[in-house]
DNA sequence: GTTCAATGTTGACCTCGGTTAACTTCACGC
DNA sequence: GCGTGAAGTTAACCGAGGTCAACATTGAAC
């Protein structure tokens, strides 16, 4: 359990928010004060410091475990869509208790049967067993020039609906796409959706498209 | 959890000692008052009743219970054999913990991605979805008269280092067989092993031949 | 500078699953 | 029929992980 929540605190922390308290309790689905005391129990062993009222930090040694508990999630996310055949909106709920009962050993099956993958169904890298993670380099689809073209690199959500929603329009990691135009505003985008001969076209909303993450292509 | 106890008690009530206290905390590995205490909690949830110092019996009720709990964990076997590559000598330490966690989902994608088996590696039937599970008809390899041919039926241990042995020496369900010889005062069977041209003979002991369990060939 | 709402923290409590130590009950040998 | 050892049970305890209610701190608005 432990090692899950530095997963959590890891994810956030890479966030603009930071890994607070109340976002930790959401994320986890428990009370903040469920999170307060793990958190002590936490810096007492020496994985992370703990500033009440201020903020929480990782150590190298938290880290490490953080990035365990990435690895072990996203392993599972493969597994869960490419070996038992789970849609990419059903995983996250189905890793949850998983997660916490798997053995190494199991681990180490699920990567090789998956073929050593490098990111997860929703195009978060995989962290190396020894600790190292993939940078990325992609940015909302909401920032992106009419006009450019760019490959969907990350789907940020964990919201069933949305990520359906998206498998039904092809914005899945991978898919190459073109930004055709877009409302004032902030208003829907007009995309082009894949390549070949016919390649769709859909407008999609802000919501959506905040979370989606995409590499711009030169 | 009290489903895995109720499970426990059901493979135990089918044995000549039956189910009792200090065997259900031998075969779950905890301490005899912890089972004392579960049997009375599922004895409130009316999965069985147990006459304190007698013993228990399951209503029909906790029969239920118990065969969804057998079913999970026959089918997490066949799994982990057939599709994580793990030997069958692991499994069981294995299905420990995930018994614990996985979903319904996760049990029919399992059922599924192994072709619906009916029989995990032990040789043990798989309860159906409904809870119907198949009668097995086989006796002790140390019961077969000298001479008789059979066929491996079921391996009865969880002895990690006896599975492995019979898994050496191709004593795994299915392998026909036959006795060529016993030395006398419950000594060591000479047995063929397998068919075909060159079927082997091995000499195994009693501790071995007790735990496989065959059906005699007319 | 005060106030106040949001955020974070502490404390008291619950359940679950495990433990050990002490006590009961059972059944078997004599 | 009476010990006595094994088996079963009860009681008191522990830690993990969750809750809710009360309290503390922060920072932003006025």
């Amino acid at each position: 359990m432990m090692r899950e929540y530095l997963g959590e605190i890891y994810r956030l922390q890479s966030m603009p928010e930071g890994a607070t308290t109340s976002l930790l309790a959401e994320r986890l689905e428990v009370s903040p004060s469920a999170v307060v005391r793990m958190l002590r129990r936490l810096a007492e062993a020496k994985m992370l410091t703990h500033v009440p009222y201020k903020g929480v930090t990782l150590t190298p040694a938290g880290e490490r475990e953080a990035l365990k508990s990435i690895r072990r999630h996203r392993l599972l996310e493969v597994f869960l869509v490419k070996v038992m055949g789970f849609g990419w909106e059903e995983v996250h709920a189905e890793s949850h208790g998983l997660q916490l009962t798997i053995s190494e050993a199991f681990e180490d099956r699920m990567d090789a049967v998956c073929g050593y993958p490098t990111h997860c169904p929703h195009g978060d890298p995989i962290p190396t067993k020894d600790g190292r993670i993939a940078p990325t380099n992609d940015q909302p689809l909401t920032e992106v020039g009419v006009g450019a073209s760019a490959v969907v690199r990350r789907v940020k959500t964990d919201d069933a609906g949305k990520l359906r929603y998206l498998a039904e329009l092809g914005l899945v990691p991978g898919t190459p796409i073109r930004v055709v135009n877009r409302a004032p505003f902030n208003g829907p985008l007009r995309l082009q959706i894949g390549a070949g001969a016919k390649p769709a076209e859909h407008v999609i909303g802000t919501e959506i498209a905040q979370v989606v993450r995409v590499e711009v292509v030169k």
